[in-house]
DNA sequence: AGCACGCCGACT
DNA sequence: GTCGGCGTGCTC
C-alpha cells in the first residue's frame, strides 16, 4: 500500500511514500503523518492510498509515523481543499496546514547554542570576526534558531558558519519537536460554551423561504441577500434555526476579528445552541481547545473571519458570509485564499447552503445573483436619516465651517459625534521649503508620514519609525508638513475649535490593541467622549452605539487611482461609515470630499445601491472588466530589480505561449514599487474565461523562483 | 521552507 | 590559491 502526502510547503504537489506493515491499518486519507523528506522529518497529510506503487520506479520512503488515529480532515474536506487550493494558486499542503490549530502541527525546531568549549574559546577572543559577530548576537546561555540568527545579522545564510563550528565542538545544535507526547488527547472539558443567539423575536420576512427549503432538503445551494443590516440578521436568524433545526452545523463568516465576536455577542436570546469562536488572535492553546469542540461535535455553529473558513464542521449546511463585498475576505499578500470563492467552493464540496450578505453587495457578486435569479432583496424601511455632501474645495482648514457648525450644535446638545478621517498620523507628506526633498521610506517607495504623537516620521507600509526632524535631511533646510489633515492634525483642529472638548482616535497607532480599542468605544457609550475619531479601524467595529452626526472626512482619499474596483471601495466604506447614524430624521450623516459629484460618491451618500450598481455595471461591460471577465492580478516581488524585471518579462513569454487569449497588462513597476526592502513589479492579466486565466498563470507560475502574490477576481 | 550543490570575490 | 558568500534546484 502506498500513501500520497502533501506537506505545508510552498511546493504545489504531493509525494509518494510506502506504508510500513505495522501502520497499515492507520494510514487513511485525512490523516497527519510524519515523513522523512530530504534529509527532514516534516508533518504532512494524507491526501491518498493508493494499491499499487507510482510509475517511473522511484525508490519511497516509509511513512514513519501516523498521528491521528481517527482522521484529521473528512473526505469532503479534503475535496473542498483541494479544490480551493487549485483555485487560489495556494499548495494544497499549506492550506491543510492552515485548518489546523499549529499545535497540531508539529515541525522541528532547531536552536543553536554555545558550547562551553565554545565559550572559553570566546573569551579567550581566539576567534574571527565573523564567530564575534555571531557571539553578538547569540548571547552566552541562550538558544536561538539559526533563522533568526540570520535574520538578526542581516546575512542570507549561516549553515556553513553554524556547520563549522559545530564540527570544532564550539556550537551546539538541538533540535526540538513541538510534537506532544501521545495521540490526540482526550476531549477536553465541556467548557461552557457561547451561545448563539439571535434576537427571535423580530418578525423576520418570509422571503428566505426558498432558503430554508433547500437547508431542509440537505443540498448546496447559493444565495444573496441584500439588505439593511437589521433585516439580514433576522433572516440570518431564521436561517440559522432553521438549519440547527435539521441538524445542521452553521459556519458564520463576519470581515474582522472585532466584527466577529461583536456578532457573536449581539445573538444574544437563546436558542441553546454552542458556539465557537476561531480567529489568529486567539492564544495556540484556546485555537486548539476550539477546533476540537468543533471537530468532536460539542459546538454547533463558529463565528469568525476569513480563517474560520477553514473550521472542522462535521454535517456543516449552512455557511453565512456577512459583508461579502468587505475587503477583508480577499486573497492578498500572505493570504493563501479567497474567503468568499472559498465559502461558495465548500458549500459546493460539502452539500451546504451558502447565503452572501450585503447592504452595498459587490457588483459581481449583486451580477451574478441577478442573473442567477438567487438574488433576495430584503423588505427594509425607508432610511430617515439626512445624508449631505459638502465640498471642501477651498476650504483651508480640514474642517469646513459648515462642518464646525453642525458639529458644534451636537457638543451643545450633548449629543455624540462619530467622525472619520481616513488618514493615519498628522501629515501625510513632509516637504523642504528649499530643496522639496521629502523623507522616504528606506525599504519602500513611499513618503513618510509626520505623527506628532511621540513626534515620529511613520511608514504607513512596513510601519519602520523613524525619529522626525525639523530640518532637511538632504539640505538642511526647513522642513514643513504638508496640510492635509491626518487624524491628528483634525483633532488638533477639533480642539482648537472647542476649546477643552473630550475627544478620541480609534485607529491603529492609538489603539493597537484590543483592549485599547474596547475601552474606547466603552467611553464613547458611556458619554465620556464626546466626539470619536476613527479611521477604517472604526468603521468595521459593529459595538458602537448610534450617534446623531456622523461625518466623513475625505473618502476620496480611498480611491487607489488605477484600479477597477476603486468606485466599488469608495462606495462600500461611505455606507459603512454612514451607517453609524441613528435612523432617524433629526440625524444626520456629514460627507466632506473634494470630490463632490462622483457618482459613486452621491449615490451611496443617497443610499442608492441601484444607481451605483447600473453605472458601474456599465463601466465594467465598457472597459473589459469582472463581472464580464476575469482578472489576475499579479505582484512579483525581488531584491534586485534587473533580475526580477528579467524574470517578469520571462513569466509574460511563458504566459503567452499557450491556448487561449489572454490580455496581459504589464509587466510595469506596482504603485508602491519598493516595499520592505524588496522591488515590486505588477502585472494584470484579463481572460474571457477563467480557464485560459486559470492555465495561463500556471503556465508562467510554474518553476518560477520568484516571490509572488496574486489576486483573482471570480 | 530548508538543505545541498555549484559558481565568483576577499583573505591566507 | 582557498574560504565562504548566495543563486538554483530538489525533496517521494
Amino acid at each position: 500500500m502506498f500513501a500520497e502526502v502533501v506537506f505545508p510547503l510552498p511546493v504545489d504537489r504531493s509525494f509518494q511514500y510506502g506504508v510500513p506493515q505495522t501502520l497499515l491499518p492507520g494510514v487513511r486519507p485525512g490523516c497527519r503523518v510524519v515523513a522523512p523528506f530530504g534529509r527532514r522529518m516534516l508533518t504532512g497529510f494524507v491526501v491518498a492510498v493508493v494499491d499499487g506503487p507510482p510509475a517511473g520506479g522511484i525508490e519511497l520512503k516509509n511513512i514513519h509515523e501516523v498521528l491521528d488515529e481517527t482522521p484529521s480532515f473528512p473526505a469532503g474536506f479534503l475535496r473542498f481543499t483541494k479544490e480551493l487550493s487549485a483555485r487560489s494558486f495556494a499548495p494544497w499542503g499549506e492550506v491543510l496546514a492552515a485548518a489546523l490549530p499549529p499545535t497540531l502541527v508539529p515541525r522541528d525546531r532547531r536552536k543553536v547554542s554555545w558550547t562551553p568549549a565554545g565559550r572559553e574559546t570566546l573569551l579567550k577572543g581566539a576567534l574571527g570576526k565573523r564567530e564575534r559577530k555571531l557571539a553578538s548576537f547569540l548571547p552566552r546561555g541562550r538558544s536561538l534558531s539559526p533563522e533568526f540568527l540570520a535574520k538578526k545579522m542581516g546575512v542570507k545564510s549561516l549553515s556553513s558558519l553554524l556547520a563549522r563550528l559545530e564540527t570544532e565542538g564550539l556550537l551546539a545544535v538541538r533540535t526540538t519537536s513541538s510534537r506532544p507526547g501521545g495521540k490526540a488527547r482526550a476531549a477536553g472539558s465541556a467548557r461552557t460554551s457561547r451561545q448563539l443567539a439571535f434576537d427571535f423575536a423580530r418578525a423576520a420576512p418570509s422571503a428566505t423561504d426558498g432558503v430554508e427549503e433547500r437547508i431542509v432538503e440537505g443540498g448546496s445551494g447559493s444565495f444573496y441577500l441584500f439588505g439593511s443590516r437589521e433585516a439580514r440578521e433576522a433572516a440570518y436568524a431564521r436561517l440559522v434555526r432553521r438549519s440547527l433545526g435539521v441538524g445542521g452545523k452553521v459556519l458564520y463568516l463576519a470581515p474582522e476579528i472585532g466584527l466577529g465576536e461583536a456578532a457573536v455577542v449581539r445573538m444574544k436570546g437563546s436558542i441553546g445552541a454552542p458556539v465557537a469562536v476561531l480567529h489568529s488572535r486567539l492564544s495556540k492553546t484556546r485555537r486548539e481547545g476550539e477546533w476540537r469542540k468543533l471537530a468532536e461535535g460539542r459546538a454547533d455553529a463558529v463565528v469568525g473571519p476569513r480563517s474560520a473558513l477553514l473550521a472542522p464542521l462535521p454535517g456543516l449546511r449552512l455557511i453565512i458570509v456577512d459583508e461579502e463585498s468587505d475587503e477583508s475576505y480577499v486573497q492578498q499578500e500572505g493570504q493563501l485564499y479567497n474567503a468568499v470563492k472559498g465559502a461558495r467552493i465548500r458549500a459546493e464540496e460539502e452539500k451546504a447552503v451558502v447565503v452572501f450578505g450585503s447592504s452595498w453587495p459587490s457588483v459581481e457578486a449583486f451580477h451574478e445573483a441577478r442573473s442567477r435569479g438567487t438574488l433576495i432583496t430584503l423588505e427594509s424601511e425607508r432610511r430617515k436619516f439626512k445624508c449631505s455632501i459638502v465640498d471642501d474645495r477651498g476650504e483651508k482648514t480640514a474642517l469646513s465651517g459648515v462642518l464646525k457648525q453642525k458639529i458644534g450644535e451636537c457638543v451643545v446638545r450633548g449629543d455624540p459625534v462619530v467622525l472619520f478621517v481616513n488618514r493615519r498620523g498628522y501629515a501625510p507628506l513632509v516637504l523642504c521649503r528649499r530643496c522639496g526633498h521629502n523623507p522616504r521610506c528606506r525599504r519602500c517607495d513611499i513618503a513618510l508620514s509626520y505623527h506628532k504623537k511621540g513626534n515620529t516620521w511613520v511608514c504607513h507600509y512596513c510601519g519602520a519609525t523613524l525619529p522626525a526632524s525639523r530640518k532637511c535631511p538632504k539640505c538642511g533646510g526647513m522642513l514643513v508638513e504638508r496640510r492635509a489633515g491626518g487624524i491628528e492634525a483634525v483633532e488638533e483642529e477639533l480642539k482648537n475649535a472647542f476649546p477643552g472638548i473630550g475627544t478620541a482616535c480609534f485607529d491603529s497607532d492609538s489603539a493597537g490593541r484590543e483592549t485599547d480599542r474596547e475601552r474606547i468605544v466603552r467611553n464613547f457609550r458611556k458619554g465620556r467622549i464626546p466626539v470619536l475619531l476613527g479611521t477604517r479601524l472604526l468603521a468595521c467595529r459593529t459595538d458602537v452605539p448610534k450617534v446623531r452626526l456622523a461625518v466623513v472626512l475625505s473618502p476620496e482619499a480611498l480611491l487607489g487611482l488605477s484600479d477597477y474596483r476603486a468606485s466599488q471601495k469608495v462606495s462600500g466604506s461611505i455606507t459603512q461609515m454612514i451607517s453609524f447614524v441613528e435612523d432617524d430624521e433629526a440625524a444626520e450623516a456629514v460627507i466632506q470630499t473634494s470630490c463632490p459629484s462622483d457618482p459613486s460618491i452621491r449615490a451611496a451618500a443617497e443610499g442608492d445601491y441601484s444607481a451605483f450598481y447600473e453605472a458601474e455595471i456599465d463601466a465594467r461591460r465598457l472597459l473589459n472588466y469582472p463581472p464580464f471577465t476575469h482578472v489576475a492580478e499579479v505582484l512579483l516581488r525581488g531584491g534586485d530589480l534587473r533580475s526580477l524585471a528579467r524574470k517578469s518579462r520571462e513569466f509574460v513569454e511563458r504566459l503567452k505561449g499557450g491556448e487561449g487569449t489572454v490580455e496581459v497588462l504589464g509587466p510595469a513597476l506596482a504603485s508602491v514599487s519598493r516595499a520592505r526592502g524588496l522591488y515590486q513589479i505588477q502585472l494584470i492579466l484579463k481572460g474571457r474565461e477563467w480557464d485560459d486565466l486559470d492555465q495561463a498563470l500556471r503556465r508562467g507560475l510554474e518553476k518560477i523562483g520568484i516571490k509572488k502574490s496574486l489576486r483573482l477576481s471570480f
